[in-house]
DNA sequence: TCGGTTCAGAGTATT
DNA sequence: TCTGAACCGA
């Protein structure tokens, strides 16, 4: 055990050892919250307080649920493999699976991923005739999340107009149609399983008897429903250990609300309250920047990073013209850290939205240097996986219309979209999945739709005795997929993704040990013998939609009085099923060749979690970052402050800011101040690379009542006339001006006002001028205050003046 | 059924 | 400016 607890510091050791209560650990940036959330776990098992049956953790994402059981085995000689180590997903998965009649689910049920769910929308407003102007698919998913995220089912949902009626009356028709099809989508695997604990005491009773101990990582990101699920499982006996940094959350956006981590710490009385603040990533520069910058938050518990690490270098700041010359600076930059022995993949790029990255890619691509950017598509959602898949789930669950819908033809088999309405219409009026209304369809679409079932049943038949990566191929070979992409100029790719799928199953076979056992359960109620209602295919599951939406549904398997099955203790589901499951709840790499040494571009959002050297931070800029969409209210502008708190504390020895005065934005030129993150920060840690002008186009000189450089708006002139910037980008485009841009630029009241002029106006502070109308008494000027905003001036009325 | 054209919209994203 | 989705004509 010493060996366990050995080089944890004070606080990490309080943390691991704390009693069998509820806990909440405050864990900062890079204070070792990963290590002290698994050495937690190694260390209540190793001192015999639990069994590793008798952990739940839960994580959001399947990368952290991975890190943890690594970290885990390396710790204590025990296969992590059957515990119940996750996602809130993948465990409620694996809850609804086991109990699927309680849940009044088909055991073959098929999750949904966004992109299904928006098609399952948007099939079902074509068939209730809604007018999808009025009633946008998107909107409507975004509801229905949004409520299911809340816990609220569509009769809970309070209805406030005639308008938001609709909504609701769509939610419900939405969770009758997937309860017909036997599909689920993400939020539903919390909210069904945490409706099948709710009505379901005994089976309640025996998860929090077995879960003795919960613990949650990245608790600020939890939102209403996941925390009302994890308050369900944690009864008098059971003890909610909950890692969060409050600083740190960035996902309201997405339904994270970080007030659970206040409400956890009131209603559970929370006696543990941890804060772990020394820092074991960055120099104390960076953490000082940090610091200094979340003070400003209003709305946090709490908490300041420090280092024995030394402060070592200053944080240095640099202002461009244009966005083209700020990537063109920062590969400068790049070559030099490279020159001076960093690894290309230990300097990461940052940004605040996705479009900011093509200029980067542009320069990058130009000057040779390998990049490597997160996100975008990832395996399993390419559209040939995906079709693979689609003939999968169907074999699996021929009620999934979704899948149907997917494949019936593609490849083409001469099956129109006449064709399809006509089964539709066939479908709706008997009440039946489009496959199962194949036979009742007459004329000339008859016979190639029963072709395509035929189809589906002889692969059924045929795969029915392979194992899952050879019955997968064989479904790759004979759907017709294969031979498709062959036609096709660039189908080889796809191929290769057909062929990385039967890799991807069997890759999926050996890591889930099926076939073998699972580990032994220690210590916890008895299984009884085989349940009921283990069999079938799912060709059977078609509920009552009306009843079983809502829950109602008595339960089936567990009787009072009976023996509660343990989902452990449950004959697991086929192969096909656990493997779609996986393709659902995990998609995957974005397989952008991860093992190169490449920079790792990407933006704020994704880099959480993650550290490295050296951090740029770019496009700093009022507007941007803090993104205009959330300066308007005080919690909106706290979460962007947390943003840049992530941004900054990624960084491990070097970190950089850069800002420009212009950038290309939706086809225009915009002009923009400096972020005011940048003003947050404290002044003796930074190291300013170009003259500290802070102002945008500081070319126009007030003194000397004329612009700077040469009279024409050249940007390069303009903003570093005076000291001349330390970059040689040369190569930037500065100066870009549009037509109507150059047609605006006036003059008035003897002065000259010019787009990209700063000026200071007597309540809205500086400001810069980005748009000019008119002229002579009518001439009105659009400026950009930052903070204040973007305002309309009419310089007959309005006083402003030049700043230079 | 495909392919070119038009049009709106452009913040972040895991499961 | 650029992208993706919807739409229309062959």
């Amino acid at each position: 055990m010493a060996n366990l607890l050995a080089n944890l510091n004070e606080r990490q050791l309080a943390a691991v050892t704390l009693p069998p209560q509820h806990a909440l650990i405050l864990a900062g940036a890079g204070s070792g919250k990963t290590r002290v959330l698994t050495t937690r776990i190694a260390w209540l098992i190793q001192t015999g307080q639990v069994s590793p049956h008798g952990v739940l953790a839960v994580t959001f994402t399947n990368k952290a649920a991975r890190e943890m059981m690594t970290r885990l085995s390396a710790m204590l000689p025990i296969n992590t493999r059957g515990m119940w180590i996750g996602t809130f997903h993948g465990l409620c998965n694996r809850l609804l699976r086991a109990h699927h009649r309680d849940a009044a689910l088909p055991q073959t049920f098929q999750i949904l991923d966004s992109a299904d769910q928006l098609a399952a929308i948007k099939r079902l407003l074509k068939a209730l005739n809604v007018d999808d102007e009025k009633y946008p698919p998107r909107n409507l998913q975004f509801f229905i999340n949004g409520a299911k995220d809340e816990g609220l089912r569509a009769k809970d949902v309070e209805v406030v107009d005639d308008y938001n009626r609709r909504f609701v009356e769509l939610y419900a028709a939405y969770d009758a149609q997937c309860q017909r099809e036997g599909v689920v989508d993400f939020a539903e695997l919390l909210l069904r399983s945490h409706e099948l604990l709710e009505r379901n005491e005994p089976l309640r009773e025996h998860y929090r008897n077995r879960f003795r101990h919960i613990l949650v990582d990245e608790f600020q990101d939890t939102n209403a429903l996941q925390y009302k699920w994890l308050k369900q499982l944690t009864g008098p006996g059971n003890a909610l250990f909950a890692v969060g940094d409050d600083d740190q959350s960035i996902y309201a956006f997405r339904g994270a609300n970080v007030g659970n981590m206040a409400a956890f710490e009131r209603e559970f009385r929370v006696a543990n309250l941890i804060k772990l603040e020394q820092n074991y990533r960055s120099h104390g520069n960076i953490l000082d920047c940090a610091n200094h910058l979340i003070r400003q938050n209003a709305s946090r518990l709490g908490k300041e990073l420090w280092t024995d690490a030394g402060s070592g270098e200053p944080v240095r700041v640099h202002e461009a013209v244009t966005d083209s010359q700020e990537a063109q600076w920062l590969i400068e930059e790049a070559r030099g850290l490279i020159g001076e022995g960093y690894l290309r993949s230990d300097v990461a790029v940052l940004y605040r939205s996705n479009a900011q990255s093509r200029v980067l890619e542009h320069a990058l691509f130009s000057a040779g240097i390998p990049y490597r950017v997160y996100g975008g598509l990832r395996f399993f959602e390419r559209a040939e996986v995906k079709h693979a898949l689609g003939y999968l789930r169907l074999m699996e669950n021929p009620n999934d219309d979704t899948a149907f819908l997917r494949v019936v033809n593609f490849p083409v088999r001469g099956i129109g979209a006449r064709s399809i309405e006509q089964l539709q219409d066939a479908a709706r009026a008997a009440n039946l999945s489009l496959y199962a209304a194949v036979h009742v369809v007459r004329g000339a679409a008859a016979a190639k739709l029963g072709g395509f079932v035929g189809l589906i049943e002889r692969l059924r038949t045929e795969t029915a005795s392979l194992a899952l990566p050879e019955a997968v191929e064989h479904v790759v070979e004979r759907s017709g997929l294969i031979t498709h992409y062959q036609s096709e100029r660039e189908g080889q790719d796809r191929i290769d993704n057909l062929r990385e799928l039967v890799n991807a199953a069997a890759a999926f076979l050996s890591e889930q040990g099926i076939g073998l056992d699972v580990p032994a359960n220690l210590g916890v109620s008895a299984p009884a013998a085989a349940p009921a209602g283990a069999a079938g295919t799912g060709t059977s599951a078609t509920h009552d939609a009306a009843t079983a939406a809502v829950g109602g549904v008595a339960a089936a398997d567990t009787v009072a009085g009976a023996a509660v099955i343990d989902a452990d203790a449950m004959p697991r589901t086929t192969p096909l099923a656990s493997f779609l499951a996986h393709a659902s709840l995990e998609s995957g790499d974005n397989q952008a060749g991860e093992g190169t040494d490449a920079l790792q571009l990407m933006t704020v959002h994704a880099a959480k979690g993650l550290e490295f050297d050296a951090v740029f931070i770019t496009g700093l800029e009022e507007g941007l970052f803090p993104h205009e969409n959330s300066v308007t209210e005080v919690a909106g502008l706290e979460e962007e402050r947390r943003l840049m708190y992530v941004a900054i504390t990624r960084a491990r020895k070097r970190l950089y800011l850069s800002f420009s005065q212009t950038r290309m934005l939706h086809g225009q030129t915009r002009y923009s101040l400096k972020s005011r993150f940048i003003d947050e920060l404290p002044e003796p840690t930074l190291k300013w690379l170009t003259p500290r002008t802070g102002l945008v186009g500081g070319g126009f000189d007030g003194r000397r009542g004329g612009w700077g450089g040469s009279g024409a708006w050249g940007a390069r002139d303009a903003g570093y006339a005076a000291g001349g910037p330390a970059s040689a980008g040369g190569a930037a485009s500065g100066g870009v001006r549009s037509a109507d841009a150059r047609l605006a630029a006036r003059f008035d009241r003897g002065l000259s006002w010019r787009i990209g002029q700063s000026v200071a106006h007597s309540r809205f502070g500086e400001g810069v001028i980005i748009n000019i109308e008119g002229s002579g008494a009518d001439a009105r000027v659009q400026v950009n205050f930052g903070r204040e905003g973007v305002k309309w001036l009419a310089l007959s009325v309005a006083k402003l003046e030049a700043v230079g």
